[in-house]
DNA sequence: CTAATCTCTCTAGTGACTAGAGGTTCAAGG
DNA sequence: CCTTGAACCTCTAGTCACTAGAGAGATTAG
């Protein structure tokens, strides 16, 4: 009927001091307690922490993922404010992307230019000493 | 002849702060002082401080840099250990993009799919509460 | 009953800074 | 020479999202 901590955690593929984590920072409720002063999960709390998992595993960070959550609570309301959550979620993996495909054009370049010799004649030590062709703004 | 560590941050574009947590972690040696305990830098660390920048802005890590710094020392050796770092950090911004690539097209489908009604039929919400489609490893 | 496995709390560490407090030094103008 | 204001100093603590470890108590299988 309930869960421990370990058993929830392997159901959902989360690591139990990360549980703990969560509770301790709010996102999750506080647990009920057994006799032993463990902690013990409803059955509901597998799709709370699946929400949250998977949440994460998308990028948004723990404060989105909170409102996310009493947003989800309040199933009447409109859910513009999930959408547009969403929505500044993929603006920044959009960056992120961009930023990437950029350093990869950078070092595959450095990469290109290197024989191998010495270091002193190394093309990837004197590209790094040079002005960045690429300038980014967050590097996350 | 000598800069202050105002004068290099503004040259090179690196924060102030930024440059004294470099020396704190030796990764700039100690800088000389002038007779009121001020730090001056010579010309030079205007190089090693561009070095660390452009590297940082590629994404490497600072210990990687502290270790192409300690190469790039050694004009003499071959550069191998040079471009396995720069290929190391190739191979992780690549390992990144396809995460990215994964996450973009999950949140695009989420959002696509979303009528933006009330909370209780978003389709986001109910996107994040299954299992992902996409499982990562990192996120960094 | 015992051994192995879980779980508990708490603290501290990660990376790469950033922010702030509270104080000192320097350069320019009057 | 004096003052003002900017730049500098050290130190501590905070950020994010965990992770690691110590030392102790709980639970379960055999």
């Amino acid at each position: 009927m309930m869960l421990t901590i370990g058993k929830l955690g392997r159901e959902v593929g989360v690591k139990v001091p990360t549980i703990r984590y969560y509770e301790n920072i709010c996102l999750l409720p506080e647990a009920e307690r057994s006799a032993g002063n463990q902690r013990l999960y409803p059955k509901t709390a597998l799709d709370r922490l699946a929400f949250i998992r998977h949440a994460r595993e998308l990028g948004f960070p723990l404060g989105a993922i909170r409102d996310l959550l009493s947003l989800a609570d309040r199933p009447d309301q409109s859910c513009a404010a999930v959408d547009s959550i969403a929505r500044g979620q993929l603006e920044a993996t959009r960056a992120r992307l961009r930023n990437l495909r950029g350093l990869e054009a950078e070092l595959e370049r450095m990469l290109d230019q290197c024989a191998c010799g010495t270091v002193s004649d190394c093309r990837v030590i004197e590209a790094l000493g040079k002005q960045p062709h690429v300038l980014l703004h967050a590097m996350e």
